[in-house]
DNA sequence: ACCTGAACACCGTTCAAGT
DNA sequence: ACCTGAACACCGTTCAAGT
């Protein structure tokens, strides 16, 4: 729960990192990512100068609060590495990826924009996980059981582009399914 | 060309309908659609007030960039539904979707979200398109070739919410035929 | 070293005052 | 009937002044 324990912090500078990051969850998950950092501000009880020493923009509040979720999937994808049915790692995790994408309103727009830069924060925090991910990938472009033309970036920015909550009818498909169908050779 | 001739405006009043849709094509097509109304309006070479008064506010100026590219599309929805391969109509008309969708940056995730609400000037303009487009999935999942899990509004929330531009090395597949794959049973 | 809140820049939208 | 531009509300971000 320590995060960002590599830079050694003074006891009220850490209190307040994590308030901020607590508030920034709750807030996040009330009513979706786009609540103003002011509102966030005020709900750790902090002022905005605390709010931007600690996550020099928007985007970096976004990478906070995403690094432990992806954090779990990169394990997730280093356990799923040694199945031998490389398309049910590789769907499996897609599958893991979408849900977690998607766990904050608004979310899953910014991962998707950020997997393609290099500048982005949330970039940044893909990186280990989506190095694990890559493994599956191509374990399943070996076994020929999805094409080589895509790349890794490609497969994650198409699932995290779906739409946050398009909920049809009772028992219709999911769009990650007709994603997962399409990448399926 | 001459649209909106359903309500008489004043010659001047028509003469700056004219302006703002002209510099918004244009500063949209340069820049994406998150150029400010303030841009929008300088370039029109006329004040906020008098582009309030025709595009109540943003969405409406969307809608408004759109409504000729959708009405090509209802036009050609109607065309493909005499073909006699249902799949091949569907599929090209949602290549021409994907295409349109895009034709502005940002644009395809405003209609994405869009298409849901019933409140969107961007979805109101899209109503007779979608009638249209729907009796292409209905031919085709009649003919079994796509499942009648979806209805025409999850197809079209799916394939706007297609990343802006993902362009990869040379020769690698398009997000689109991705979807398409996933689409067709 | 860290904190606060006033201040700045920007943007969507409104409206009082004009013709 | 229509136009203009000042004004308002809101938001991301910065910074001078404090402890």
């Amino acid at each position: 729960m320590d995060v960002k324990a590599d830079r050694e912090l003074r006891v009220d500078a850490q209190r307040n990192y994590d308030a901020v990051l607590a508030a920034a969850h709750q807030l996040f998950a009330e009513k979706g990512i786009d609540v103003s950092m002011e509102d966030v501000g005020r709900a750790a009880g902090v002022g905005k100068g605390t709010l931007y020493r600690h996550f020099p923009d928007k985007d970096h509040l976004y990478a906070a609060v995403s690094v432990e979720r992806f954090a779990a999937l990169r394990d997730r994808a280093t356990e799923l590495a040694t199945s031998d049915d490389s398309w049910a790692a590789l769907s499996s995790w897609l599958r893991d990826f979408d849900r977690s994408a998607h766990h904050y309103r608004g979310l899953s727009a910014r991962v998707s924009e950020g997997l393609g830069r290099t500048d982005s924060a949330v970039a940044r925090a893909c990186e280990p996980m989506k190095a694990r991910a890559k493994v599956l990938l191509e374990h399943a472009q070996s076994a020929g059981e999805i094409s080589s033309d895509l790349d890794i970036t490609a497969v994650l920015t198409l699932v995290s582009s779906l739409p946050d909550s398009y909920r049809q009818g009772e028992g219709s498909s999911e769009l990650i399914d007709v994603v997962l169908r399409g990448l399926h050779a």
